[in-house]
DNA sequence: TATTATCTGATAATGATTTTCAAAATCAAC
DNA sequence: GTTGATTTTGAAAATCATTATCAGATAATA
């Protein structure tokens, strides 16, 4: 992945830089999705002088190498998940908690195409988010009903 | 539906206006999605008084209502469609000219619920966007590759 | 018509992201 | 290793969609 990176670097012309290397690094450790201030945040606590910016120019340039995929579940806020170790996915997300699950469906995937095919698209990626409860919300929503709060 | 909308301002103790009677005129004609400022400018061409925020609050109590669902393709902007004849659907949208289509899969929404329930998940909503080529780019492109631009 | 809560438009504020810019760092060529 | 062209950086300002504020206007009800 850091190859893929410094490969995509130099193929742009570009230049390998501390501050790329750290942010790499700090953006493979986290699993699961982060968004540009946590990611912002997780680097200031290995080097404090990393600006905000480098992290937003860092985070569209690991997007452009295919490394990084921007989630966006509608709540206005981006967020970033890298690719190593995750494959396309959709994601179940909890309206009440906010867990979020990564999941796929092949036979979705499968009638997408299709579905796609009968109107004249050719696809080349697409976003499927399903809200709703998380299995332990729904538990604390049934508790709630048997025991209504006083 | 503008009964609708008279009867929820009613019934939440708000109050009927000259401006919301006019933005729900207008947000009811458009077919398609439609930006807040889109909106903004087509109602000012009515009436030039009316302020942006008005706008926007509408839009928001319109949601509230169930009369109009906020739509996001993840670009930045939000749009809004009116439900009036326009019942559930995903999008296919054209990632070369903007184009969308409404589209619905029976399969698929069947399958989104079985996917969930296999999770723990209960649905309340899901958002599906289908991005590619629409028919026309697509021949676009083919022409292109038949004979490149010199 | 009088009362009172809600609305409105102008304007300022917000907040995430982008841009600007001068100083610093990279890297290929000496 | 030094040079020098080019890119990068961080701080600060700018952007831009959306939201909040607030004083005056307006709608609903009696
Ligand atoms: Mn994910
Ligand atoms: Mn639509
Ligand atoms: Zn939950
Ligand atoms: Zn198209």
């Amino acid at each position: 992945m850091k190859l893929t990176f410094e490969k995509y670097i130099a193929s742009q012309g570009l230049k390998m830089t501390r501050q790329r290397g750290l942010i790499l690094e700090i953006f493979l450790k986290k699993e699961g999705h982060i968004s540009p201030e946590e990611l912002y945040s997780l680097v200031r606590k290995k080097d404090a002088t990393v600006g905000r910016a480098t992290v937003y120019r860092m985070l569209k340039l690991l997007k452009e190498a295919d490394i990084a995929r921007e989630v966006d579940f509608g709540d206005g806020f981006s967020r970033y998940e890298h690719k190593y170790g995750h494959a396309h996915h959709d994601h179940l997300i909890c309206t009440k908690c906010g867990k979020t699950m990564e999941v796929v469906d092949e036979e979705i995937e499968a009638l997408q195409e299709k579905l796609a095919g009968r109107h004249g698209f050719s696809l080349t990626s697409h976003e499927m988010d399903l809200f709703g409860l998380c299995p332990e919300c729904r538990e604390k929503e049934a508790r709630v009903k048997r025991q209504p709060p006083g």
